[in-house]
DNA sequence: TTAAGATAGTTTCCCTGTTGACAATTCACA
DNA sequence: TGTGAATTGTCAACAGGGAAACTATCTTAA
């Protein structure tokens, strides 16, 4: 047996290494969900941003949304545009693609909704819905800098 | 203008996205920190298992135990072991490979113990002690079935 | 006006992790 | 006892995402 070194966690480490289970096990779950459609979460991501938003946004301002890097926005947006989901709009700037969600994609989301809706709901049922409030705002605090 | 699908998400749904935002910031911002050891979150999540084992325990207790798959269980521990943090051992099963952590991978959790503590002190801080008692009960009843 | 710097998107290369196939070994039970 | 099923670790092939280099474009300031 060799030496080990002890570690008692502070109440933060354990809440945080919960925190990182918890949500690999999140991203895990959606993943395969959204496997079923051909498509990754984060394709949904973009998706789900555009139709959120009230114009045409650029990839790179998807790209900050989404906390992916720009490559990855012009490959999911490839993928997206290719599955007629998505639209690439020229604009004043040349260097900027804008981006919009097509009738196909906004039908596309609202034929998925129930499922997507339906399985956050199941992964939350061990909470209150009291429970998911605190729960909700307590990640605020950790979001915001 | 499209269409746009109209969604008013439930408390649940909200509470998840977050989970899911904060457990993509942690896993980043974790990664980056070992990084800097040349390792990845992944590598160091094997030396503090083996560390916390009593004894030395085979590569698919440590899959399970970390939920990654068999196949990079062994890519792990191949660079653990060149980096002399991890040795594997033969055991009465002969499909089995056990590993335990070595001297010097105790010494090197030692080294950088500080740090990582630091920084999930750090990361928890906007959360008083008490509401991080709450998050770590919260997150404990999503993750049992 | 023009030259230097900033910004957007793409491409290429690399790293990590998963899946599926495989060989070796062990287990279950007829 | 012996045969089929399960388990363990490894390998090859593949997919997703990041970083850096590159081009095109725009902005700023001299």
């Amino acid at each position: 047996m060799t030496k080990k070194v002890k570690i008692t966690p502070s109440v933060a480490e354990q809440a945080l290494i919960r925190l990182m289970r918890v949500g690999d096990r999140l991203w895990r779950e959606s993943d395969n969900r959204f496997g079923q459609w051909g498509l990754t979460d984060n394709h949904y991501n973009v998706l789900r941003i555009l139709n959120g938003a009230s114009q045409p946004i650029s990839q790179s301002e998807i790209g900050r949304k989404m906390l992916s890097s720009r490559a990855n926005v012009t490959k999911l947006v490839d993928v997206l545009e290719q599955r007629k989901f998505v639209r690439r709009l020229a604009c004043g700037d040349r260097r900027v693609n804008l981006v919009e969600l097509t009738d196909e994609g906004a039908k596309f989301i609202e034929e998925t909704l129930p499922v997507v809706i339906g399985a956050a709901n199941e992964e939350m049922k061990p909470l209150t819905r009291e429970e998911q409030k605190t729960l909700f705002t307590l990640l605020g605090k950790l979001l915001e800098e």
